[in-house]
DNA sequence: TCTTGCAGGATTGTTCAACAATCCCTACGC
DNA sequence: GCGTAGGGATTGTTGAACAATCCTGCAAGA
């Protein structure tokens, strides 16, 4: 629907590869300009953890930062909001939510439905994808090694979320994808309650390696298998990791 | 300050039923009033297929019905697009959004996932279901029926949607709750396509039935398997109704 | 001592008017 | 006939202003 031309009269445009990435480049310059500037802003420092989940976020203190009206920051309030990174409280502000055990599970429930159908489902369409399908998550996997040898785990946590929206991107679904960008965002925000994220992200540079070459191999039916046991021992590390947080610091004030 | 008081600054209250009855209800009247109920004339506007699609929506057209700011409006067209009901072109301003076959498909993908994976998920909770749980689907599926009698047949596919919409609730995930607002808001966009929506409507009146008899009776699997057929002919309905449509009208203007 | 009520200040919700930037359409010149 | 410039309309963004609401602290009363 996004990419319906303005001159309609070549209604069926037989969608080609180049005209694709024209299309992405154009989208990327077209950005909204202030505010989506802003909401990007906004969403580096929320996902990289300077603004803490609690955090109350001032309209006048971030117009004068970002250097924007009112009203602008708060179309990039809105943005945010819908992604799940923001919430709002009428009369009172946006917040950047505490997300709790049960949010964890809500999450992880949805990754598993989700990335689970979408390895499957690649066995009926296997011969129609093209050759260097699976490039981008050769590249994350071996970003995640590369950022594990240097010990910068979180950036071995950034490769890995990567990995996961580029096996959703296998489904061709943008839907699909606006989906799981939004899962993912609300999962780095789990991310920084967590102390020590070598133990959290360690395990799954190897297994992220395994799936992939399993999808290489064309074993579907078992990387599909593999990726739900991965999700479920992911949850738990994250569940427990958040309850120690959680018994450690009930009082924060 | 400081004074060991009964205050405790109350961080972590165990939430009794009866405080989440009571927050839900604070919830309902918060509205935040003028942009949210600009947004409710809107979508009824748009679902109930009074703004076709491909329609502009002029800003200030819509200030003076609306009587609300442009600013405001502005947050209005914001809500409705991140339900799908909208879309915003740069420098164009917000439109109707016109959907093809191949969102469709996309569509019809992420329902039979959800809402399959909910019907199966059931099994594993059956005995934590409390009572009753089910009677909101009972309720749509009686509403479908009253309203096939009184050949008010666009009232028998928003029953059929409500159904969809409680069947997804049975999961308490609040974002697949969310997701699945949006599908079925894009859904209806879909609706207003089809000339004869009894044809398209009237075989699944029966179906919701048995499904819903099915659920009750517990026998999940076999209602899963029943729902991702439906759901896959349900797709094939509105495709071949679709591409009717395509024919007889290629050239809208 | 504890609760209740009430100002005061601060923050958000909403409106208005204005200007800049961009798009669409038409007319002009070659 | 075609590319290009101009005019008009619409959107993008700003800043100030006012009303509504929330939070804090203090004082009065039980």
């Amino acid at each position: 629907m996004s990419t319906g031309g303005a001159e309609d009269t070549g209604s069926d445009v037989g969608r080609q590869a180049w005209l694709r990435t024209v299309a992405a480049d154009v989208a990327r310059l077209d950005r909204s300009s202030s505010a989506e500037r802003a909401a990007d802003i906004l969403r580096r420092s929320i996902t990289e953890g300077a603004l803490p989940p609690g955090a109350q976020l001032s309209e006048v203190e971030l117009t004068e930062v970002l250097e924007v009206s009112r009203n602008t920051l708060r179309e990039a309030f809105r943005l945010l909001t819908h992604e799940g990174l923001l919430v709002y409280k009428l009369h009172r502000g946006v917040f950047v939510p505490e997300l709790d055990e049960h949010d964890v599970i809500d999450l992880y429930r949805l990754r598993r439905v989700l990335e689970v159908d979408v390895v499957r489902g690649l066995a009926d369409r296997d011969p129609e994808l093209p050759a260097g399908r699976l490039d981008p998550l050769h590249d994350d996997v071996e970003a995640a090694e590369a950022a594990a040898s240097a010990d910068r785990w979180p950036a071995v946590g950034t490769a890995n979320m990567r990995f996961h929206q580029h096996l959703i991107g296998l489904a061709d679904s943008a839907r699909m994808d606006a989906m799981t960008g939004r899962l993912l965002a609300e999962l780095r925000l789990l991310f920084h309650v967590i102390a020590t994220p070598r133990e959290l992200h360690e395990p799954y540079i190897a297994r992220n390696r395994g799936l992939f070459e399993l999808l290489e191999a064309r074993k579907y039916e078992q990387a599909a298998a593999d990726l739900h046991q991965y999700l479920l021992d992911s949850e738990q590390g994250i569940l427990a990791a958040f309850r120690d947080k959680g018994l450690r610091a009930p009082r924060t004030t």
